[in-house]
Formats: C-alpha cells, structure tokens, sequence
DNA sequence: CTTGACATCCAAAACGTTTTGGTATACAAT
DNA sequence: ATTGTATACCAAAACGTTTTGGATGTCAAG
C-alpha cells in the first residue's frame, strides 16, 4: 500500500539506493537528482517504514516504561504528571515511549524481560524504586540500559535522578519547630519505597536536631492514599495525648488527615498543624491550604528521560 | 548479538525455514526436529526480533495513545486510571501501546499524522472528545483504525464508548430536587469537549422535568480543574441571591467548590449541597462525601481497547 | 513397475530500509 | 598514453523474520 523508497526509484529512474542516499543527502548524488528525488518522495506521499529503518538500523529509538497499576483504581496524579515530563521530552528527542501497566510483584519482570529480549527498547525508564528491587538488579545485571526516578540499596550501579527528600523532610520539621510544634506525629508510606525511605529518616533527623523525643506511638505506617490517611490521622486522633502536628509522607495522605481532622471538629492549623510532600494541585487548592514540599514531577519526568 | 533463527539452524542442522516453521508448529515438521529445535531454541536463549516479525507481517501490534496534556501541570486522574486499563487489557491482548503527549491545538495533528505514516501503530485510542474534533475527522478520512471514549458531532461514521453523561446528570438533579433543592447552580465545562456537554444538556433538562427557571447567571463555565472550581464557586458566592446547590461537571470542580463553601463558612450539604460528576478516589474522601456518579474508568479504558 | 499420497524438508522471495564496495565517465595533470 | 581525481551512480548484502512453491524420499495400492 505505502509508497516505498523501490516505488520513487522506478519513477525516478534511479536505483533505490540513490534515492536512500538522496533524501540523506549525501554527496555523492547530484544537487539536481537530490531536488528530483525529494519533490518526488513529496509528491507521492513518502515516509519511511519505521519498522524497516529500525531492523536495519538495530535501534529501536523507544523508551521503555512500565506504569506499577496498584489494581482498578489508579489514581495517584504522581503518574499522569510524571508521563506528560517523559512524553514531551521524548518526543522532542524522536523517541517513542512504549507504555504498559503490570502491578508490582512477581509477573513485574517479565514485562521488563519480554521487552528486551524481543528488543523492543533501546532503554528503559524506572520510578518508585524500592529498597530491593528486582528491576534494577535484573536491568543491571542484563546490562540493558535504563534510569531510575529514586535510588535504591544494593550493589548496582546505575544512572538515577532523585530528589532529596531526607533534606525537604527536615525542612518540614524546622518549619514545625519553629511554629511551636512539638508533638509531632508522621504518617509514613511502606518503607521498602526509598522514597518513604528518605522521607522517614528526614523526620527522624530533624526531631533529633531538635532534640525532640521519638515517640512510636505518633508513627503510623499507611500506603499513600486520601483514605489510609484519613484512616491513620483517626487511630492519631484517638490517641489519649494528642499530637500538635502531623507530618504526612505525601499529599494525597495529608489531605486524607486533613479530613479527619476536620471531622472531629479541630481546626487545622491551629490545634493541629497538618503538612504534606509533593506539591500536588489538590495541595495547592485544599482548605486550608497545605504545607508542603515541592517535588516538581514534569521537569523530573524530562530530565530522566534526557 | 542476539539469537536469530539462523543460529538455531545452523546448530541443529536444519534450514531456517524449518525452523521457523518448527517454532510455529507447522504439521510439515516431523515432531522430532520440532523437539530438538524448540529445545535448541530455549538453550540458546532465542526470542524472536519483534521488528523483523513487524516488518514481515506488516502489522504493527501497536496501539496509539496520545495524551492530551494540558501544560505541566497534568494531573487529572483520569488519565492514569484510563491508561492502567488500556495497558491491562493491551497487554492481554499481545498489543503494545505508545503513548505520546501533545496539547491539543495545532499541532495535536502531527502527532497522529506521524505515527500513520510511518506505519508505528495499527490503530488509535481517543479520548476528551469534542463537538468538532480534528483528530477524528482525519483519521476517519484517513480511513485509519481507531475507537474513541466520547461521541463526537459531525458526519464521521466509527466505534466508540461512551458514558451516558445527560442521564447522569438527570440523575444528580432529581436527587438534588428530592431533597428540596431548587436554587441549583452548574459549573460548567468548555463546551467544545463532548462530554461537558452532554453533563450541560443532562442538566438544562433536569431543571426543565421539575419545572424550574434557568438562571442564566448560576451557570458558570469552568475548565474541570479544582482551581477554577473554587474561584467559579466564590463568584457564585458573590451574587445577591445565593444558590442552594452547587452542580460541578467533574469531581475536580467539586472539590474546588468545596473549600470555596468552607472557607466561607458554611455548611456544606445544609447551607449549600455540592455534586460532582466522575467518582475518583479523591470524592470518595472528601468532606463531607461528595454525592458523584461513577464512572468506571478503568473498565472503559479497558472496552476501548478491546 | 508405476502411480499417488504422504511426510519431511528447503531455497528463494518478500517485507523496506541502509551500507558496502564497487563501476563508469569526464577531465586535468603528467 | 598514463595516471589521478572528482562526480554520479548502483548491485548486492545485510537486518531477522514468514511465506511460497517446490523437492526428495518412502510406502502402499494398483
């Protein structure tokens, strides 16, 4: 059906390798069969056969990312946003960006795997790392290239951006302390995500550099959703000493809490300080507006993709 | 570097044409050659070269997904929901799926141009439909698969999906009249995307069933982001008469309308009751609960692509 | 002994590019 | 006349598959 390099090479009356070579402009074809050779490709409609060019090429200009579906409802915006970042810069480097969507766990890898051995991607793009995870050691090991939004533990060594969320964790607690805040709770995400990780020892290290307790029973582990935020910020609420603050691991979390905390008829920001992490939209326009850290996720998505 | 099927055949002796035909068990194969190749071919570590096989079959396998980013910023959680189900059900189906971001305008065109010609993808998913939609007039013209989530106006004859916004929005309003709402203002969105519209009609006839005035300045137009909700619903909050209900065309708006009515200092459900339109998580947790339609998400994602 | 049916195999073409390693011609310098 | 140097061109191989249209050998029926 489409109009192949043969098909302008027999109207032109040239070899097919004179017109490859033409529209390449190469020099050892003459200015004025170069000029034939591309009105004619314009006229007839004439573009290449990605799938030609990459077999030939071995290059597949196509970047691997594997979105981690936590089931049906899939919402965190962390994802949408990151995307958009990678796409655009994609895009503009004339790359394509193969997506598919597998839950972490076990059948993960082999969405890594079939990709590189049908070499459907010259690369991948990682995010959500984790303390171990077997996505590096196997890209690592297999020595397939790839980057990583977040670091992780292990061995490997690899290419990585990431933020630094021990540094804008502490920040958060200054910020408290020097309010008056001293009770302060946090609501921390699984800790397998580095991420959390990070977050968790920034909390950590800014109430010792205060010289505040570490109090377990104002640390409670949820799962970065509105609702476990909202769950969690109630077992707080219950507690027979209240906290003053409550720190949360991420947005989404924070304005869960806020919820509660409204629910049970206390003002937030004054009898309890609530704080978030990422910046979000939803941060910028809840009531009252949150405290939070910003992660700028669009710029982070384009410069792992670079 | 990688394992072709002239390896194998030249480690097992054979032709490279029975080979191929022993990994598709073709019957012109005694059953022991099949054996001894297939066995062969998980030793050497064969995967076959998905560009080769492209090129050969002259299909792509590949869906098209383009995302329509609305600037950096991109958050709205129906895209992250919509392509977890679009990649589920790919990914069952043996389809990949390249997703690009572009914002639609000008040169929203290329993007799908691009992948037509250079035969990247079999077909398009298209999602925020609109009254007048380029997207679809060309690939129609085109004669180019694709299936949309959303209707579109104009002559194009092709398979879509679609909520039934204008009942949905009936919906709202008899709930809304059943309680005793009759003041009822309407957040609108860019009349231009189709499902705005059809939630508009759902509502301009809900009003018309219980026989109350249109007020033409409780009708707002909004552009679905919670920002513009909240500043919409101040405005409402401004007027001499105050409405009674607030109708938001999507989830987003709602919330924004939320902390408007908070802020002010009122009820929100007793002074002022507030809907929305789209059932995300966020509404789920929202203080009070936001009254919503749901509108499965993931599982259209998923019956487009089927 | 021939014929036909069947089982097993394969060379070559095709998909649409890019690259390699040339050839042919013209013209100038020796 | 020979050599050298451009300039303009191209056949063929290569990338890794699948498909086409056979070829070969075996065995049973006639």
């Amino acid at each position: 059906m489409a109009v192949t390099l043969k098909d302008i090479a027999k109207r032109v009356g040239k070899s097919v390798t004179t017109v490859s070579r033409a529209l390449h402009d190469f020099n050892d074809v003459s200015p004025e069969t170069k000029e034939l050779v591309r009105q004619t490709a314009v006229e007839m409609g004439y573009y290449p056969s990605s799938f030609a060019q990459r077999l030939q090429k071995q290059k597949s200009d196509t970047i691997g990312f594997v979105l981690p579906t936590y089931g049906p409802r899939f919402t965190d915006p962390f994802f949408s946003e990151f995307l958009a970042g990678v796409g655009m810069k994609a895009g503009s480097l004339g790359f394509d960006i193969l997506v598919s969507t597998c839950p972490p766990g076990d059948q993960e890898l082999f969405s890594y795997q079939n990709k590189v051995q049908t070499r459907r991607v010259d690369g991948f793009i990682i995010v959500r790392t984790r303390k171990v995870d077997i996505r590096i050691e196997y890209l690592c090991q297999a020595g397939f290239p790839f980057v990583s939004f977040g670091r992780t533990e292990g061995p490997c060594n690899f290419s990585w951006v990431d933020e630094d969320g021990e540094s804008g964790m502490q920040m958060i607690i200054n910020h408290l302390v020097k309010r008056g805040f001293k009770r302060i709770a946090f609501l921390a995400a699984p800790d397998n995500l580095m991420f959390a990780h990070y977050r968790f020892n920034g909390f950590i290290n800014g109430l010792k550099t205060h010289n505040l307790p570490i109090d377990e029973s104002l640390i409670l582990h949820g799962d970065l959703t509105l609702r476990d935020g909202y769950a969690k910020t109630n077992t707080l609420l219950n507690l027979p000493e209240l906290p003053d603050a409550i720190v949360a691991s991420n947005d989404l979390m924070a304005i869960g809490a806020i919820s509660a905390v409204q629910e049970k008829g206390l003002k937030v920001g004054k009898d309890i300080a609530i704080t978030g992490f990422d910046d979000t939209t939803m941060a910028e326009h809840s009531h009252p507006p949150l405290t939070t850290v910003n992660q700028p996720v669009y710029k982070i998505g384009g410069m792992v993709t670079e």
